[in-house]
DNA sequence: AAGAGGCCCTGATAGC
DNA sequence: TGCTATCAGGGCCTCT
């Protein structure tokens, strides 16, 4: 389930791997993805340099040398793959094309560059492509959306302002992209265990101390989970193909019935539903 | 306006 | 063994 930290990692290497590339070709085998990707996709890209691969929030973004954008949300369980061609005949050598390390079901799409590909799996196909014609266009879709906990912006009155009068649940505005971006299932858990948060406590009686707590935690366990790989639950991998690490670091996701890592605390993890969504935390210690 | 709930999708796993 | 049910969850949608 790749949060900021996932789509972070993939940036990385993807900008190592593909900035300045030319794309040769683009396949796309199923359009079908949560949206729909448009028939003009192909040419749009075709022979056009990889500029900057940028990310905001959960989105991953391709600056492309015709002054337009590709961004590429990975939904739940979207991966990219990179599949080196030394000999730099992808064009013309079909073989390249079941690499062994590649899923066989899924790869849905294929940017083609010289001496390498890279591949789109997403069994779920909750994630999509989205051509974004210029700047205005991405900065306005980007508006939309919160500031990410690292953006100066996030601060404790910020967030003590926004609270005000809201009576939903905390873990829930954690989630909300337009409150703050980037932070998913797995690390909403793991920021309000680390600030002593029940996630059940409305979000109006949140006080400044404890918004200060979400606004360091946050970046600390977001920071935390990038230097390690991010977490493989299930099927993130990185474009390698490796798992991240940080699942090893968790306190409380997927840890029900365990005892609660907090020094000398005695509570049990428990597991709750919230909006359908699994929700851990020790209420020993999260109040 | 805010909040609750449904839906999209496939694969892994549990239970019978 | 093979069937069915449940769960995983990001983001968008509708309804109240």
């Amino acid at each position: 389930m790749p949060e900021l930290p996932e789509v972070e990692v993939v940036r990385q290497s993807l900008c190592k791997k593909i900035r300045h590339k030319k794309v040769k070709k683009v396949i796309v085998r199923n359009r079908n993805l949560r949206l729909k990707i448009p028939l003009n996709f192909e040419k749009l890209l075709i022979n056009q340099k990889i500029i900057k691969v940028d990310r905001f929030s959960k989105y991953l973004i391709l600056h492309l040398s015709n002054s337009i954008y590709c961004l590429i949300h990975l939904g739940m369980s979207g991966t990219i793959h990179i599949i080196y061609n030394k000999k730099k005949n992808f064009l013309t050598n079909a073989s390249f094309y079941h690499s062994p390390t590649l899923p066989k079901k899924h790869n849905h799409v294929e940017f083609i560059f010289d001496d390498l590909k890279i591949v789109y799996n997403d069994p779920r196909r909750f994630g999509f492509f989205q051509i974004i014609e210029n700047f205005s266009s991405l900065q306005k879709k980007i508006s939309f959306f919160g500031p990410e906990p690292f953006q100066s912006i996030f601060d404790s009155k910020y967030i003590h302002s926004f609270f005000y009068k809201k009576e939903k649940n905390i873990k829930n505005f954690l989630l909300d992209q337009k409150f703050v971006s980037g932070i998913g299932n797995i690390y909403a858990n793991e920021i309000l265990f680390l600030c002593k948060i029940n996630p059940f406590r409305k979000a109006r009686l949140i006080n400044i101390q404890e918004c200060k707590k979400i606004v360091k935690n946050s970046r600390k366990i977001l920071l935390d989970a990038i230097k390690k790989g991010g977490s493989s639950i299930r099927d993130f991998k990185n474009i390698k193909g490796k798992k991240g690490n940080f699942q090893k670091s968790f306190k409380v996701y997927e840890r029900n019935g365990l005892n609660c890592k907090r020094l000398n605390c005695k509570g049990l993890i428990k597991k709750k539903n919230i909006s359908n969504r699994s929700t851990f935390f020790c209420d020993m210690c999260q109040k």
